[in-house]
DNA sequence: TTAATCTTTAGAGTTAACTCTAAGTCAAGA
DNA sequence: TCTTGACTTAGAGTTAACTCTAAAGATTAA
């Protein structure tokens, strides 16, 4: 059993149109066509999708992704190439998420500020409340 | 004392071309010009430069924090607005944050998968680790 | 004062990742 | 069989966010 661009592309989220993209581009060498010239998705490949979906989420480039791709076609004389790409994704991913920690610090003092300047009008905040003062100093400088 | 557009460049981060370019989207109506047309950063313009990075490095586009700018612009009257935008990215945040957090686990079970396979030279690693296969299951199915 | 190094503008070019169009082919239901 | 809707390709167009260029003016150090 196989399931059609449309199909496949409703089952990860995407659309055909960028299916065929990513085919063009090089991303689902794997994807087999019928006689007639569609393309048939299997499991596995719904599987390629999500992997490349993971990939693409956590914001590696296509190109890198492709590369990835052709790394999995040539076969297991690139398996350290392999594991070492997803070690340096972790890697990014990680970084990726302690920059957005900060960033949710700021957004946080941002809502406290504005809950302070909603409730009474104005945004002399810091007149009111000389340690919210502290923490935007504390958090906008480096 | 005030800093050229290449200090103040330098200070957030981003290339004195980019900032230009953010100027001209209408992102710093607040920078002022000397006499002969140069802008100068204020301390106070470095802050807005660092939370339009914030905004940007959690993904809201340039037009949106346009949008915020131009409110702030507009006065007390835009609390409200202001406060629900920052509701509403901290929102998107976490909801960004637990996405990556389980893309986080598909890439740790990749991490798992080929340090076996690199171990053994195969990818035969099913057969070695069943409860492997177990895992895959429950990561990559929807 | 002069050279080197900024900065200014308008506007063109680039890149990534789609997104769509046209013209034709294929498949499934009535 | 016919019609409707999904599929095919090549290739053009779009969008966001830069990124660069050219030509001219401003600033700074020697």
């Amino acid at each position: 059993m196989s399931y059609s661009i449309g199909e496949a592309a409703k089952m990860v989220g995407l659309t055909a149109h960028t299916l065929r993209f990513y085919d063009k581009e090089g991303l689902l060498p794997f994807v087999k066509k019928t006689s007639s010239g569609l393309r048939a998705f299997t499991e596995s490949d719904i599987e390629w999708l999500k992997i490349i979906e993971c990939l693409k989420g956590t914001g590696l480039p296509l190109k890198q992704i492709k590369q990835y791709i052709d790394w999995c076609m040539e076969g297991d004389s690139t398996i350290p190439q392999r594991l070492n790409m997803f070690i340096e994704q972790k890697k990014r991913v990680e970084e990726q998420k302690a920059k957005w920690e900060k960033h949710l610090e700021k957004i946080n003092f941002k809502i406290k500020y504005y809950e302070d300047a909603a409730k009474h009008g104005d945004l002399n905040v810091f007149e009111r409340n000389p340690k919210l003062l502290e923490e935007k100093k504390r958090l906008f400088e480096d």
